[in-house]
DNA sequence: TTAATATCTGATCATATGTTCATATATAAT
DNA sequence: ATTATATATGAACATATGATCAGATATTAA
């Protein structure tokens, strides 16, 4: 387990990791940060929010753009909302989405720009 | 199977469709993007990454640090390795890692900006 | 060379996750 | 009311993934 294979040795830098645990954000937040991207780090949900970057799409619009069932993008549109990144608005039967602000798709911004470098 | 659920109704919106494949990037961006997102997703390389900004650490410290067995840690370091995240330099037996550049760490500053916000 | 420390690696296992399928809900038209 | 369209949802399944465990490698000291 864990216990047994943990560091026996002297710590190298003992400052350093008190350094880091002052420094390191509380777990909570952590958490909502690696959920946050856990969002981006699928191909369909980071298609999804690039698309939106650029205007409001509804669900049939992003099953023929995303060529996948609109079964999986309801689902994958979902976990957006849960997570507060889309929201939408119902016009007749048909629900138009989009980006609730554009934090995402700037961090999604940055992160092209550095895998482009 | 995908098929039977795709869209058979008409498309909404045609040139959101087209528009949204136009500006979009090329398959291979959006997996090296979903990769590098993949990252960060997980609380142990968030943590680890987030430590590493505020300067270099060895193996036995981020373990201590992160409170998880080193085997973990080696495994984590790895996959930031092989994604040129993080590099390393030997000084004997001890190795010390840090961030490749700051690209990772201000995308992942730029999140907590968001989830605080 | 032998022992000890620091790190790495492959296999395994349990959990998480994305898609599909079947079905349900909601709105609009007939 | 009935039908059709648009979307949502739950269950099931297959794959991906993170941690653990056992053992390997590399460096240093004795």
């Amino acid at each position: 387990m864990a216990d047994d294979d943990r560091c026996q040795c002297r710590i190298i830098h003992e400052e350093r990791v008190d350094g880091a645990r002052r420094m390191a954000p509380d777990a909570a937040e952590i958490e909502r940060v690696a959920y946050f991207f856990k969002a981006l780090a699928d191909t369909t949900r980071l298609r999804i929010i690039l698309a939106l970057a650029h205007g409001e799409m509804c669900v049939c619009d992003l099953a023929a753009f995303l060529d996948v069932s609109e079964s999986a993008v309801s689902h994958q549109l979902r976990q957006l909302r849960q997570l507060q990144l889309v929201t939408n608005r119902r016009q007749g039967p048909v629900l138009y989405y989009r980006l609730l602000d554009d934090h995402v798709s700037r961090v999604a911004d940055m992160a092209l720009q550095h895998i482009r470098e």
